[in-house]
DNA sequence: CGCATTTGACCCGCGC
DNA sequence: GCGCGGGTCAAATGCG
């Protein structure tokens, strides 16, 4: 069947800082998002009690799009940050990104495997 | 000016 | 049946 609506577990673990040497004072929430490749839209932030970490809500910008990204992350790591991704997207692949990312998001579909048997299968077909 | 972002409140589902 | 948690939407504000 179709399984269109198949849930999608990635683990992102960006690290990336944004340095501010001259101190512009953009330091608050200077949390990462390099995108992958999709425009996304923060449509909430909540605290998680039951994994005492924070969450933040993304949709993908695309209309028609059901694709979702959840973003949780430690309050004393605001680095590493869990990204997962729900749904998938109907519309054509994220071209706004380089060719290199292209070649990473080859290995996260490696690591996208690994994550399953770390979180749990979507669709547990035992 | 437009868009993106942020915060709050509300709603729904599930558990006990 | 009620409570709590999690999730989503809406509105307002700030910045580019």
């Amino acid at each position: 069947m179709d399984a269109a609506a198949q849930p999608t577990a990635y683990l992102e673990g960006e690290a990336s800082e944004e340095h501010d040497p001259s101190g512009t004072g953009t330091v608050g929430q200077s949390l990462e998002m390099p995108g992958d490749g999709y425009a996304w839209r923060k449509y909430g932030q909540k605290f998680i009690l039951k994994i005492r970490k924070n969450r933040s809500y993304f949709k993908c910008r695309e209309e028609g799009c059901k694709a979702k990204k959840r973003v949780e992350w430690p309050p004393s790591d605001p680095s590493n940050v869990k990204v997962t991704y729900d749904g998938v997207h109907h519309h054509p692949s994220p071209q706004l990104l380089s060719a290199s990312y292209r070649e990473e998001r080859a290995g996260m579909a490696n690591r996208y495997n690994l994550v399953i048997q770390v979180l749990g299968p979507p669709g547990d077909s035992s």
